[in-house]
DNA sequence: GCATGCATGTAAGGAGTTACATGATTCA
DNA sequence: TGAATCATGTAACTCCTTACATGCATGC
């Protein structure tokens, strides 16, 4: 049977660690989100697909009262993933409006250009920021590899920071230019 | 009325020149497809959407029997992709599928993490090589900014792909130590 | 005559988000 | 007592991809 890529998702987290929706929910928007989200709407169906298909199974917890149910792999469950980590990955996709609209950009004297380059660079040090924030919490008990995972978000969201930056300022060098020459 | 994303992409095209649907998407394959992509099921419907809300209008070009449609801006259209210009970008998303099993990669002794990033590496390298061969595309006549776009492109892929790189060499001899401490 | 490219479109389905609904528990 | 957090779930919707269908035109 086929997993949809939020199914694996799920799977990786559980390798880690039995947890419940909620649980896995909060750790992907706590590490994975800037590189691949999961939501709601898609984790508690999967979880159940999951179940049906064998591959993980649900423990209520009474846990004093409050109903929960821990999910955990199975013998399966565990086999799938190490299938899919040893398979080459395929989905690599971005979507960036503010390259859009640099692309679109002629038109204005550089005005939409320079708004564009300016509002990307925000973006991008605002990520790096967040990914910072993460930092303390990856730190303890985690593999060296999610270490590096949060390495390569921060890293490379600065390089593309620096690169507007970069661009911003030769887009401003080349008006002054521009307004001699004119 | 709200706008789709793939709506500002086809304004944006038609915002350089008048075009039929066949040849947005082929424009779009050839240039912004790496960072933001459209289908002809996306396309098509769009313009009809778009003809009806009076951005855009169509002509009929029976150019030699082939039966086609050239769309252009209306005042209206182009106003409203001179306002979408002028605002601040927001989507800004990525999947990638390599970093996710470099997350979940304890346990196999750093097997899945180095073909997680051989492969990723490869990825980025074939980008690269397939943005290379769009510069001579886009060289002639087109704006300043749709060559710092590709550019942007070929850096950013350029510099991600070192970073694996730099990873494997990392951890390569991280395991030639672990080698020897043991 | 046939493959390739031009040209327009639709149907079905997958993937994902948002908003909502519900209710218990914990802590200030 | 009320806000925040834990916890599970669904419905409606958007967005997008894939595969298919159709047919003309061009060049080998």
């Amino acid at each position: 049977m086929e997993l949809s890529p939020t199914a694996y998702v799920i799977l990786g987290m559980l390798g880690m660690r039995p947890m419940s929706g909620y649980d896995i929910k909060r750790l992907v928007d706590n590490s994975t989100r800037f590189f691949w989200a999961a939501s709601y709407g898609q984790i508690y169906p999967e979880l159940r697909r999951l179940a049906g298909a064998g591959l993980i199974e649900g423990v209520e917890e009474p846990e004093s009262g409050r109903n929960r149910t821990v999910h955990r792999l199975t013998a399966d469950g565990r086999k799938r993933l190490r299938e899919w980590l040893a398979e080459d990955p395929e989905t690599f996709e971005m979507r960036d409006e503010a390259l859009l609209k640099l692309f679109f950009a002629a038109g204005s004297g550089g005005r939409d250009a320079a708004s564009a380059l300016a509002a990307k660079r925000r973006q991008h040090e605002s990520i790096v920021e967040r990914l910072r924030d993460l930092e303390p919490k990856v730190a303890q008990g985690d593999s060296s590899f999610q270490h590096l995972v949060l390495s390569y978000g921060i890293e490379c969201n600065e390089w593309a920071a620096e690169w507007c930056e970069r661009a911003i300022a030769e887009l401003a060098q080349e008006q002054r230019k521009g307004r001699k020459a004119a």
